[in-house]
DNA sequence: CATGAATGAGCATTCATTCAT
DNA sequence: CATGAATGAATGCTCATTCAT
């Protein structure tokens, strides 16, 4: 990401942190493949080119790793989420690209997603403290396009943000689970991607059954 | 549920597989509680009333319990499942019936519903080859609601099944994630289930919005 | 071997101690093919069809097994190498019958003397009190052929039975060892036979070299 | 042995691979007193002096802690053994040196002497692959001596090395067994010695007899 | 800062033995 | 006598974490 900034030091320099880097890219390809419980400590300094006993300089611990590791990159994807959408205006056009940003990380690098999807469930069941503030955060982002589309009136007045950011995110995440342990062969991510959409702008009922529907389409 | 034969026989009858419901009931508690990983056999054991050795009898090992409760529990969630949706007519009616009773059930047995959902998930992580044949079963419940819909004109008929079964229990499994571990006090089931039904009748959108929403937003 | 008194009572009366020689004779066969530790009391109690319970109304625990099986088996070899070795006069005929009938025995059950041979060496090491007294009987007919000969003046005075029955022994049960393990494809146990017997006959060496080989060697 | 070079360097240095040499000398130690099954690992880590995990990072497994053991001790007998007999001329005098050292091992160190020949034996029944090449090697350096003996006419022409080294082998260690396993009550080890090489040399047959059987070259 | 050898707590699993039927 | 389900003590091995260098 800030590659300019290469040229201004002797290469020779290595970018401060490069040692916290590599072990948290080399925790999710370990954490991905083998999952939290089952991937060892060893292999993940191996993978990222340490000594077993450098990881703890820069972690607390196994747990610690975790933590930090869906901090670290949720921060990135919260920033860049926050910057895309802010280009937009209505809730609708927000939540689609939303819906887009999403599936596009899942397909981009999908042992990151599922790292932050699946290996966080089952850590807040032993980090019964850890709050997963991030995650949280990511969530809100989705709650402010419901919120926004509340205000606006683009969106019902009835809905519940709250609730409604759990719902299309674990309908995403679902999605994005099946997608990456089936290995991507029973529908594409644009397929999920455009029933989402379609679901929440039209909901399921027949186009024509809608106003009607409630009052008289059974004669 | 078989309460009424209970003074037919003699009391002494030892009901039958005593010991492996009774594995089975300890394992939902223990796991619930620790997490899979975390869950020791002996706890499970102790829960159980019975020795360590014991479990042996019954199952292969510490994953085979898991996967045998899984099926164990999903096959009687299947069959109330199916028997109670068989007595509705509209899908809609069978959509509205399948969130109530999941969220039902989450509402009755949160233990149960945790392990089913989160250590499941985590699973299917280090157990790569078990299908879990009987979510497959539990999905297809879904799927065969949007099936019919579509086939009777209730619902578009450009939806996708495969997709939207998935998309409709994510969103089930992440809202009932969310109240069981926050401990309900967040929101209720009830509320959840309303704000899923409304996505799915009537989407987002605004009432009258819907198809001017598409056009007449760009003129 | 008591055949023919079956015609005597009605052929529905089990041989008394059925069972036991049952889990005798499975006992042979596992202990064989799994070394004493390995073999499961489970597995012996299968392959002599009866429940594991029933091993412990004959034996008082697996260590008691094997210390029967020895003594029950030693018990017939001695007493059929005795009847055999009384109707040979001199002490090298006898010596060389023993040979012969030792080798044969192994030969014929290979199975009972990898038991015999091989269990027995470990389970001196685990159970020092075992004296293994029907061993020490066997080896003493060994001892008795060398005090005859030495008697008699067939062998040379100057012998020692004591250390040398435990020669004739080792030499003979490496062989059978090597021999049973290796299949049988190395050589052939009557060429093993000719070998001590020539050892013993003769020496090692060279028919001439005799007298002058000690004398002449050193002038 | 390599007394005279301990002035020649700091004390400080310690011994290369001292834990793996630690580890083998105490595992010749628990083994001999408990045998191979009844060995604890805990046991042999406090008699080394180290962790119980420490093992597992010289040994793949208490298996593989016997099977080093095995060739390590193997090598560097075979290495004295060879060393030794290569000074001698005659294969009598080699068979002799043979005798002497295999029995003097036994005598210096009889707990090294009692794992190499109690424990082999057994672990080979479980440890089907393990073909023990050192072990083959040791008595390669018997048959040797004998083809040695055969070539020069110093022993018979039609001896069998390969049988005859399992003999010779067989003798030593039922008469070594039973020296270590009686605490040396029974008979000095040089008695054995004497035997054994007296019934090589001589065989058993009464002097007189003997070349008169052949020839008659005693009045 | 970095290393990686050493640590040792922790746990799933086995299997000889018992005993109620 | 016979059964075999139940027991629970016993142990090999793993792996997160430490710390001397």
């Amino acid at each position: 990401m800030n590659v300019h900034s290469a040229g201004d030091r002797p290469i020779a320099t290595p970018p401060p942190n490069d040692k916290r880097r590599r072990i948290l890219d080399a925790a999710v390809q370990v954490f991905a493949q083998h999952g939290f419980f089952h991937a060892r400590v060893t292999d993940i300094a191996r993978e990222a080119g340490v000594a077993d006993g450098t990881i703890y300089l820069y972690f607390k611990n196994k747990d610690d790793l975790l933590i930090s590791l869906f901090e670290d990159r949720m921060e990135g994807i919260i920033a860049a989420f926050r910057a895309e959408l802010s280009r937009l205006e209505g809730a609708a056009e927000r939540l689609d690209k939303f819906v887009e940003m999403h599936l596009g990380m899942v397909e981009r690098e999908p042992q990151l997603a599922e790292v932050l999807t699946v290996e966080l469930r089952q850590s807040s069941k032993f980090m019964r403290e850890y709050k997963a503030p991030r995650f949280q955060e990511y969530l809100d982002i989705l709650a402010e396009i419901f919120e926004l589309g509340r205000r606006t009136g683009e969106f019902r007045p009835d809905l519940e943000p709250r609730i409604l950011k759990r719902i299309v995110f674990g309908a995403l995440d679902e999605v994005s689970l099946v997608w990456s342990s089936t290995r991507r062969d029973k529908y594409a991510l644009a397929d999920a991607a455009r029933e989402i959409r379609n679901l929440c702008v039209r909901g399921l009922m027949a186009s024509a059954a809608h106003e009607t529907a409630q009052q008289g389409d059974r004669p």
